[in-house]
DNA sequence: GCCGTTTTCGGCCCGACTGTTTTCAGTCG
């Protein structure tokens, strides 16, 4: 049992005591419990052994027993008797926006709602608002509510699959019949949103593979089996499609089970075109194959130069290969460092010099600090004199610091109106300045993109962060422009984040190739809360590649000098 | 349920917003 695990039961234990209406401090024992153990640096399985749960701030004497006997049983006689009491659903009906324990609870106990399908039922056939406390606006917002969930149903994120789809791949190349296993679909494409793990295998043995699939200890279910595909579900509720060939032909496999669909319909149009057919087992003429050896030798056939899979969405990448005009893709190696990072002042885990060594390990040459702005009570934003303090910490260490620089910022909340949250005497004294949105979402589109474009013409602003505020699975960006609001961007030479947080990544690939077309610099940021949250950066890179960003379109591919002077003109300008 | 220790009981972050009310509970960040 990991800490993850830990944390999450804690966690629920939490919800479970809102939802029987105990002690809310009761309640938030466990959540902070739930915390800390997420957040702890070692070993937990290490800390119970040691007895040293205690030693932890926040688990007391009932905390520390109840994670001892989880990790040494992995079970909880604690939680399984509250589960016993509440239906699973209300979990479900807890995620939904505007609903929080105690309406859940008041539509389990007066309405007997205890899922997702009674309570949609339930909103059509108006009887919420018989429930005080409940009206008509609540009702719709709740059914606008299951309408999101549903869409977004079946889908997992990147960066909660990518390590459980590795794991997988690795057993089965240990399987002695596997000559070569490779991940293909959209989790090769690197796609913020996977549906479904695809797997191609080389094998002269299908049958004994796809009976090795079956009987594997990863899966649930089989779905169906034949002598070269096989579905199952997996214990972690997604489903896996294998896909047996030959060792000649594996390359046309897996450039067809990678796609896009779109892209491949584009791609055998082409094959078409030049009196060729492409499918899985081959490129032909005539029915006659063509020998490729790789994937490089498979575009060279059909006249393209190499089309990387995170660019194949048939989004121009086919005309661009076919002219030898396809970007040369950010890469890890080209970031020299970070801006968004939240420390100890607001609400980040980490200190200062705590980040900076942090940095250094992973090859960055600067930092750059943005804790929340004061009107962010909630993440402890920032005070004027906590600004000043910061300020004054930043430059004692710089003062020391060789071959490293850590830039001054804030993540300044853009009020409804548009200002930012700060003086321009306070403004003025940062070295970039990231304005974003995280509350008030519910405007109009016309609102909320002038609430945007007014805190782009803010003179101060260098850098608009997390443009729609979207976080994925969970809730849809507020409505915006984004066209209108690149343009601005443009207009005003700023910067436009791609927060490389995995639940946002927003700016959406989808507008990169736009915002670059405009000219606009993209910064990728890990908007890290703590030391591990840097390495979201590897999220930000993928979902840049695929909307076609180069190190020239990246801010943060600047040494630290030219940063230096870039901010300094800009200031000057 | 945790913490502190001038406290073994009493407090635990809080302001804005929404949608419901008719003065405020619930949710959110």
């Amino acid at each position: 049992m990991d800490k993850k695990e830990v944390s999450k039961i804690l966690h629920q234990i939490g919800v479970m005591l809102e939802l029987r209406g105990e002690n809310p401090f009761k309640a938030r024992a466990y959540y902070n419990g739930a915390k800390k153990i997420e957040a702890l640096d070692e070993d937990i399985n290490q800390v119970v052994r040691e007895g040293r749960l205690r030693e932890i701030p926040g688990i007391g004497a009932t905390l520390a027993e109840n994670i001892e006997e989880l990790v040494m049983t992995g079970q909880l006689s604690y939680f399984e008797e509250l589960a016993r009491d509440l239906p699973e659903g209300l979990f479900d009906i807890l995620r939904l926006p505007g609903l929080g324990v105690k309406k859940v609870s008041k539509l389990y106990r007066e309405l007997g709602i205890s899922n997702l399908g009674e309570l949609e039922y339930a909103c059509i056939e108006n009887r919420l608002i018989e429930l005080s406390g409940f009206g008509e606006k609540t009702q719709r917002k709740i059914l606008k509510g299951i309408k999101t969930l549903k869409k977004f149903q079946g889908q997992y994120l990147y960066a909660n699959i990518i390590d459980y789809a590795i794991k997988i791949i690795e057993i089965i190349r240990t399987w002695p019949e596997v000559k070569k296993a490779e991940l293909a679909g959209s989790i090769r494409r690197k796609k913020e949103l996977i549906k479904d793990i695809d797997i191609v295998v080389v094998t002269f043995e299908p049958e004994k593979v796809m009976e090795r699939l079956i009987k594997a200890d990863f899966t649930e279910e089989v779905i169906g089996s034949g002598p070269t595909k096989t579905s199952v579900r997996l214990k972690e509720g997604l489903n896996l499609d294998l896909r047996a060939v030959k060792p000649d032909e594996y390359v046309y496999a897996l450039h067809h089970f990678t796609g896009s669909k779109e892209y491949n319909i584009a791609m055998r149009a082409r094959a078409k075109n030049m009196g060729l057919k492409i499918n899985e087992y081959g490129i032909f003429r005539d029915d006659k194959r063509i020998e490729c050896k790789d994937e490089s030798e498979f575009f060279k056939t059909l006249g393209l130069t190499y089309i990387p899979p995170e660019l194949r969405e048939n989004m121009g990448e086919i005309a661009a290969a076919e002219n030898d005009e396809l970007p040369e893709l950010i890469t890890r190696e080209d970031i020299q460092g970070v801006f968004h990072v939240h420390t100890r002042y607001s609400d980040g885990v980490d200190t200062i010099p705590e980040l900076v060594r942090a940095c250094r390990e992973r090859g960055l040459k600067y930092l750059g600090i943005s804790d929340h702005s004061k009107t962010a009570f909630y993440a402890h934003g920032l005070k004027v004199s906590d600004v000043k303090a910061q300020w004054e910490e930043i430059d004692a260490l710089n003062a020391e610091l060789e071959d490293f620089y850590i830039f001054k910022g804030i993540e300044a909340e853009i009020l409804p109106d548009g200002s930012l949250d700060y003086s321009e005497e306070i403004l003025k004294g940062f070295d970039f300045v990231i304005a974003s949105i995280h509350s008030n979402f519910n405007g109009t589109e016309e609102e909320m993109t002038n609430r945007l474009l007014k805190a782009i013409e803010n003179p101060y602003t260098t850098m608009l962060g997390h443009l729609t505020g979207r976080l994925l699975l969970s809730r849809e960006g507020y409505p915006v422009d984004i066209y209108r609001v690149i343009r601005a961007c443009a207009e005003h030479q700023v910067i436009i984040e791609l927060n490389a947080n995995p639940y946002r990544l927003d700016l959406d690939w989808r507008y990169c190739k736009y915002a670059i077309e405009e000219g606009v610099l993209i910064s990728i940021n890990p908007d890290a809360h703590r030391i591990s949250g840097l390495d979201d950066l590897n999220y930000g890179i993928a979902i840049g590649r695929k909307g076609w960003l180069t190190k020239e379109n990246v801010f943060n591919a600047l040494s630290i000098e030219e940063v230096k002077a870039y901010l300094k003109r800009r200031k000057e300008r």
